[in-house]
DNA sequence: GATGTCGAAAGCAAGCAGTC
DNA sequence: GACTGCTTGCTTTCGACATC
């Protein structure tokens, strides 16, 4: 039994003959009586009584039209989820973030999405950049927002951007007396790290042992605004994206450039062997949009207090 | 990738049965 | 007997599959 038998069957329960289902159907009266013998003979049901030239639907016609009508609804909306996906993809958008951009930019574009496809679901995954190097590449996630591409990664990469990290520390601290802080100003301080493992957590690290300064490296966190919310309760200070940053910055911590510059990339992950589907590419160009206005706005109280 | 073979699907034509 | 509708046999077309 296939698409075909059901097909005939149903123009004839509705067309009342097999020669007015022909025409529906758009071919050869014998074809749809031999189609309807097959279907007979598949499922063993009488389906019409043979009465003189009228056909005649027997009570198991008739029942099997109900269960076929019943069919028919499921194939609209396949119809339907057909036309969903052509113009929406699947009318769904994973992404996975770091929490850097996960807890500040990529809500904001969320929301701009959100008002451009209100019919779209978003979901969105905080972790660590080596899940969602994960994540990404098992397809996953749509969209991946990461510090760093993973070794084993096979996910397709763009560089989103490179920004170099500022210091932040409580208000009132000693290195606040200065506008540009270096790494040997950083000689004995009480320093709220990145966990090993992060991809900026070494650069930092190797940025002050060129200059050979020992931090005191009591706490570390897996997640900058982490450690900006520990300086933010006067345990030290750290050196963080300046997005995150941002977000912290007020009467009780300050934010200063850091010399020589450790820079935090962002790159975004696409699966592997994917075409990009239209959803995944207007979201991108929001985060692009999003992420540059963002800049932007860090660069403009520099540019004042330089004034 | 090109070619040959096989089987399913579909059309044409003829025949059969019922109705008017 | 003419008309209408269904069934059946024959033929053609087309797609799947195997082989080279």
């Amino acid at each position: 039994m296939n698409l075909k038998h059901i097909e005939a069957f149903r123009a004839v329960m509705l067309a009342g003959s097999m020669t007015a289902a022909a025409k529906e159907l758009f071919t050869s009266q014998p074809n749809i009586s031999r189609l309807i013998t097959q279907l007979e003979r598949e499922t063993g049901l009488l389906l019409f009584q043979r009465s003189g030239v009228r056909l005649i639907p027997t009570s198991e016609g008739n029942a099997f039209f109900r269960e076929v009508e019943r069919a028919y609804v499921g194939l609209q909306g396949l119809s339907n989820a057909a036309a969903q996906i052509k113009n929406l993809g699947s009318g769904r958008l994973r992404i996975a973030a770091m929490p850097s951009a996960g807890l500040t930019l990529v809500p904001h574009v969320i929301k701009r999405f959100q008002a451009l496809r209100p019919e779209v679901t978003v979901s969105l995954h905080v972790n660590t950049s080596g899940t969602i190097n994960h994540w990404t590449s098992s397809q996953f996630c749509d969209l991946g927002v990461a510090v760093y591409r993973s070794e084993a990664s096979t996910c397709e990469v763009e560089m989103l951007s490179e920004v170099a990290a500022v210091c932040v520390m409580p208000a009132g601290h000693r290195l606040a007396k200065k506008r540009v802080l270096k790494a040997e100003d950083f000689q004995g301080e009480p320093f709220i790290s990145l966990c090993h493992g992060d991809g900026t957590r070494a650069q930092m690290d190797e940025a002050f042992d060129r200059v050979g300064v020992e931090r005191v490296l009591a706490i570390e966190a897996q997640y900058s605004a982490i450690c900006c919310e520990m300086v933010r309760c006067g345990m030290g200070v750290t050196l963080a994206h300046p997005i995150v940053a941002r977000d912290f910055a007020g009467p009780e911590v300050e934010i200063r450039p850091f010399k020589p510059s450790v820079m935090f990339p962002t790159y975004l992950l696409f699966p592997p062997h994917q075409p990009r589907d239209r959803l995944t590419l207007e979201f991108v160009d929001l985060l692009r949009q999003e992420h540059n206005e963002l800049l932007e706005n860090l660069e403009k109280p520099r540019r004042a207090s330089r004034r």
